[in-house]
DNA sequence: CGGTTTTTAGACTAATTGGTCTACAATGCT
DNA sequence: AGCATTGTAGACCAATTAGTCTAAAAACCG
């Protein structure tokens, strides 16, 4: 019914998220928007209220891509795995989906949120990564016998922060990630929950036995 | 002799650097420039010729400064000694100036490079990072008796991105660093290192002996 | 003091930007 | 065909923005 679309919200949001990443957030205008879509600004305004809704749902729409894999992977049974296969995740999205992650690594949540002023935006935006949150909770639990926030910290840090970190770099200068970094990463990874082992453990006064992260020495 | 200033430059890179931490770049403007510092108008074109050069010169006085002790901490003689010491001294920097490390998180050299019209910035820009690269260059050399691309990528890794990652999502939430990151932080960079020597070993047909970096083997 | 230099101060202009509005084109339905 | 619906198209407007310009303030110097 009506007329068919010629310009949809999926091709705006990615003329959007590729003037981000070659001119920084402050190229992203509507009418270069426009410009670089080929959409009349009428149409942008059709399915968008404002800019800024178009650069928070062209971010949230990066942000739940790569939660997918990133998520599943965390669902492996044996949790050491399951961290590993999340940053694994992290850095194959990188391969597979350069322009979102790309988004992502230029852009944080933290730009958004002072702008966006649609409450179901915002509303997402606070929501959007909670379910990650728990996820990684529950890991923290299965990995260290508990979900302090020491335990939580150290899990985040192997499965999200040393991922990204390694990433980031390459993602920036848009150049493949070199070979052998994924496995680099991995031990990375693991050292730091061994790492992290000694430190949830001492802080815990000897009650609860360590789990799955080795004996806390990182040698 | 003259009139003393009133408003120094350097308060109000303080100012540009203020709103794009709370707001993003985007709220970056001459206005909210001269709102925040104080300054009118024409003073910040008395010194600057554009908003362009402020955030510039705003990002290139963050770098500068946190180079300083990274470049300090990779002259350790004792190779590896001077990788971990390089990602304690990115760890202990945003917990000294975390204004102007939440400043790097936020913003990259790329955000950049597409608007600078002045030529001497331009220069600037792209030679900022040379010392530090030369640095890593021959740290590399040192750790894995080669400067290969693999090996500077893994010096990288261990000295630079995993130290930026462990800290990054704190920089953004303005939150403290959690207690013991460092010592994660740096058992993670040995690790990678170790996986390394692997990986950049193999790659050499076995004529230079590994340095430094473990047996390569990272458990 | 009168002259010079540097900075402040902000009114002003031109361009860009976000956003609105109306006319119309293209589809499905009856 | 006639009508409802949905999207295109871009002229248009108001607000913001970057940047200019002139006048004067505040120091130093001989």
């Amino acid at each position: 019914m009506g007329r068919p679309e010629l310009h949809p919200a999926s091709a705006i949001l990615d003329a959007a998220r590729s003037l981000v990443l070659t001119g920084g957030a402050r190229s992203a205008t509507v009418d270069a928007i426009a410009a670089e879509s080929g959409a009349p600004k009428g149409s942008i305004y059709h399915r968008f209220a404002s800019v800024d809704e178009v650069l928070t749902e062209m971010w949230i729409r990066g942000v739940r891509r790569s939660q997918e894999t990133f998520m599943e992977a965390l669902r492996d049974p044996e949790p050491l795995t399951a961290a590993l296969a999340g940053g694994r995740a992290i850095h194959d999205f990188a391969s597979r989906e350069p322009a979102d992650a790309r988004l992502l690594a230029a852009m944080r949540r933290e730009d958004l949120v002072q702008t966006v002023s649609n409450p179901r935006l915002m509303r997402e935006l606070e929501r959007l990564n909670r379910p990650v949150e728990v996820a990684l909770r529950d890991l923290a639990q299965r990995l260290f016998g508990r979900a302090s926030r020491a335990a939580v910290e150290a899990t985040v840090l192997a499965a999200v922060d040393i991922p990204q970190g390694a990433i980031r770099r390459h993602l920036a200068a848009d150049t493949p990630l070199p070979r052998g970094l994924c496995d680099q990463i991995e031990a990375a990874a693991r050292a730091s929950l061994a790492r992290a082992g000694a430190t949830v453990s001492t802080s815990n006064k000897g009650s609860a036995r360590r789990r799955n992260v080795g004996d806390g020495r990182a040698r």
